[in-house]
DNA sequence: CTATGATTCAAACGAACGTATGAATCATAG
DNA sequence: CTATGATTCATACGTTCGTTTGAATCATAG
């Protein structure tokens, strides 16, 4: 019997898929563009991936099971530094989104590309996607939830939960939006180079991040009126 | 003559629009279905505004017109009540970011359907959603870019346009992520139910907002590792 | 009432979509 | 070599897309 799986095909499909994805987004993306990216023929990608939704869950497995590995690994190393007390809320901010942002600059795992994917496709309203990605994410969500909760045991649980939302949003926005922020400057400011910008950009993340993390805690009042 | 500009068929359209536009997407909504939900003929579009780009952009003027006339009327308000000192960051936050979230509660100019529409679109990828938005929002942007600058003259101005970046990021997930939110939790946590959570959401997304505005600085650390 | 222009309507247009088919081509096992 | 199964290919299928058309209907001005 012969067999091979060309690996080669596919790869080049998941390629031009990602990118096309990131740039287009799911709808706005047709399969003739990804195939006529990749030089393969139309109907390979229903050869290989079965469909177009295949093919998108597809692209983000690739890149999520490696990320999520890693941060499992990086809260595992910190845990294990730690041996049994709470971790620093910093720790856990770079375990989770510190892992993520670093993945910009590694081009095996997808790059920047890949992350500008997935900040948008957080906010995408296909419901497979969200569905998948909910899937995707449990385990690692579960566990980086538990290590904040211990690690702030005096703010309540829901704070928490919302704090880690915003930051989600924050991050997401961050990466996808090198073009969105366009929308809030015009970069007229004198302003280091692009790739200077990205190392400088997980700091200033960070730091955001983590004030808004230990902000304090709001106190409700129903009755918060605007001037005039 | 005759003549009468049928506002109903009108308000109809976009009224279907923006609420599948936000359900589905731009790309993901066909123009069957916006006219099916609003009981029009199909052509009633096209008849009204010429195209569905066009649609999508009535859509948006509509809400962002008042949105923005209102920023500036309560930071008008503000400016006014300091009478020449800088304002506090706080009331810049929530010109900005408070006019928006208060719109939530304002069914005649939106409401939660709009918010989560913008929220989404803000990631969206169509180019002429992208100039369209910047073009919309670019004074509104300036003039708060501004305040922020005098609000906080010791931060360098590129960090200032960063965080602005950040809280509209967090921002926009707080309110499309109604859904999303279920990403990051079930939701088993014991809560308070869906109107009174959408009370709450303002001031702890305002604290969190403060807190990443206010943070430190980053030191910018080239050599930034993570364990092992 | 009649005339006029605004609006609605059913129907159709060509283009592009995701997917399926069956033959041609390829690599490898025997 | 030949045989076999994996892969590629050109082509077509049936739908759905955004848009257009020209006639029918409506409201109002004169």
């Amino acid at each position: 019997m012969a067999e091979a799986r060309n690996v080669d095909t596919r790869e080049r499909i998941l390629d031009a898929a990602e990118r096309l994805f990131m740039a287009h987004g799911y709808e706005g993306t047709s399969m003739r563009q990804i195939t006529g990216e990749a030089s393969v023929n139309l109907a390979a990608v229903n050869y290989h991936f079965g469909s177009k939704e295949s093919l998108m869950q597809e692209v983000f497995r690739r890149r999520l099971d490696w990320l999520n590995e890693e941060r499992m690994r990086v809260l595992d190393a910190y845990e294990k530094e730690a041996g049994g007390i709470a971790l620093k809320p910093s720790q856990i901010v770079d375990g989770f989104f510190g892992t993520l942002l670093r993945m910009a600059d590694d081009e095996t795992h997808g790059g920047m590309t890949f992350l500008r994917l997935l900040g948008r496709t957080l906010t995408e309203p296909s419901e497979f996607i969200r569905t998948f990605l909910a899937h995707e994410y449990k385990p690692v969500m579960e566990r980086y939830k538990e290590a904040l909760f211990r690690a702030l045991p005096e703010v309540p649980k829901a704070e928490i939960v919302w704090r880690f939302h915003f930051m989600l949003g924050a991050t997401s926005y961050a990466i996808a939006g090198t073009d969105a922020l366009r929308l809030v400057t015009d970069w007229q400011i004198e302003e280091e180079d692009s790739t200077d910008r990205l190392d400088r950009l997980v700091p200033r993340l960070m730091s955001f991040l983590l004030g808004g993390l230990r902000a304090p805690l709001p106190q409700y009042d129903p009755s918060a009126v605007n001037p005039k």
